[in-house]
DNA sequence: CAGCATCCCGCTGGATACTG
DNA sequence: CAGTATCCAGCGGGATGCTG
């Protein structure tokens, strides 16, 4: 049993899931493994989700210590966010995830080609 | 580009997320990964889920080939579910979310022990 | 035992407009 | 630019009861 501010966990596996419950979280982790980005990159690099989700989820993610949130002061305002010593390590997850979407699609899939890594 | 039934997936990555889209999937699996199971062993397995969620989940992993259902004709009856041979690739993303789990739990947890292996 | 059918509620997340 | 505010629709999923 992990207890993490109050919530419990009985194991690892759904205490990450607890984390990356959906999967906008996990897209903009991946795109900050690109490196940091400002809110705007986020924002355009998924069109299928809106900026209020977009605001939520980094909010959610930066209270679970996955991303570092840094305000330049500056006119006009920038916001970089980057991923957190510990939010590099979901890097492994979406590698894992990247070679079972892989292997899938080659057993299942009409793929042109392969690529975003 | 990847096309599945004419679903259109990006990256591998969005072709796994597309799969296991949600927490009671992933749980599913992860139960899987234990063996076969019933049908009433995987209701039992996670209390917090509805036997209508399971039944839902369990068709349409079974739709998308990682899940194999098996049906004895037998009084009362039996049906057995177990991870298909792509199903099973799966164990190395639960294996890298366990481990992302743990170092989480490490640094911001108060963790009694980590079992649920 | 292994589901299916129904009803219904809550929350996620979309669209749009406004602010520091 | 980087959000906040509000309003609202859809659907995931809970509870309950029925069937082969």
């Amino acid at each position: 049993m992990i207890t993490i501010n109050e919530k419990e966990f009985h194991c690892p596996v759904e205490l990450t899931l607890g984390i990356i419950n959906d999967k906008s979280k996990i897209f903009i982790v991946y795109i900050l493994l690109g490196g940091q980005k400002r809110f705007k990159d986020i924002c355009e690099a998924f069109s299928q989700v809106t900026q209020k989700t977009v605001t939520q989820k980094l909010k959610e993610l930066e209270a679970d210590h996955i991303i570092e949130r840094t305000v330049f002061a500056e006119v006009p305002p920038r916001v970089e966010y980057a991923l957190s010593p510990i939010g590099l390590e979901l890097k492994k997850v979406l590698d894992s995830m990247y070679v079972f979407g892989e292997s899938y699609a080659v057993k299942y899939g009409a793929k042109d080609n392969i690529p975003c890594k």
